[in-house]
DNA sequence: ACCCAGGGTCATA
DNA sequence: TATGACCATGGG
């Protein structure tokens, strides 16, 4: 067992089975991953309340929609003025594409590919619509995942986006959506309920992948 | 008052 | 290719 492996097993005994993505529907989970950006999840989650009373957690009525209507609707979330437009973008490419049942047929790489030419989508965007709106096979890199592993000594802290994707997806012998699914979901919580909360990391089930006190890092 | 969050785009060098 | 500015709310 290698250390990307023996990591993966220490934080899911630590917390256990996380059952992602927390959403309704498929569409749901795209919404959210473009809401989630740099953005705390509390406040995607209301946000996506307010979508919801209004009715328009669907992509018909979404389609329908204006960046003005939409905007005081995300406004919890942050970004709101740029989120209403990256949701406008990315709903208007969703039905244009057939929505789920044309786009599920599609192979990953080509999927991928298509998701990162709608303007806002970028890497991890597009990765956590894949994993865990398609169930497809792609292991999704975030902030978090590049602090702790580069604080572990696994990688450097400047490794780009998809070196650090090939990296994780090269070292996991069992290929499997469920171990992807679940490893991205771990170190989420990991992050957040964790590292900042005991920042001498004494108690941290993955030892000393928190920040030394002092020291910076950029 | 400060730092950061489940990023991405665009302009510059 | 690689930084920097910008987007903006809410919690700790």
């Amino acid at each position: 067992m290698n250390s990307y492996e023996s990591i993966f097993s220490r934080l899911f005994s630590e917390y256990g089975p996380q059952s992602w993505w927390p959403a309704d529907t498929a569409f749901e989970i795209m919404v959210g991953a473009i809401l989630t950006q740099n953005t705390a999840w509390l406040n995607v989650e209301r946000a996506l309340a307010n979508l919801k009373s209004a009715q328009l957690l669907c992509a018909e009525a979404l389609l329908n929609t204006t960046a003005e209507e939409l905007a005081p609707l995300l406004k919890p979330s942050g970004y709101f003025n740029v989120k209403a437009q990256r949701l406008l973008a990315f709903v208007e490419w969703y039905c244009a594409e057939g929505q789920y049942p044309t786009l599920k047929s599609i192979k990953t790489l080509e999927l991928r590919k298509r998701l990162l030419s709608v303007k806002g989508v970028g890497p991890e965007t597009a990765d956590d619509i894949l994993l865990y709106a398609f169930n497809r096979k792609v292991f999704v890199i975030d902030a978090y995942t590049r602090r702790i592993f580069s604080r572990l000594g696994h990688v450097e802290i400047t490794t780009s986006y998809e070196v650090l994707r090939a990296c994780f997806e090269r070292h996991l012998a069992k290929q499997d959506v469920a171990l992807f699914n679940e490893y991205h979901a771990l170190i989420v919580k990991h992050g957040k309920d964790v590292c900042k909360t005991r920042p001498d990391c004494s108690c941290c089930c993955l030892d000393s992948c928190c920040p030394k006190q002092g020291v910076k890092e950029n």
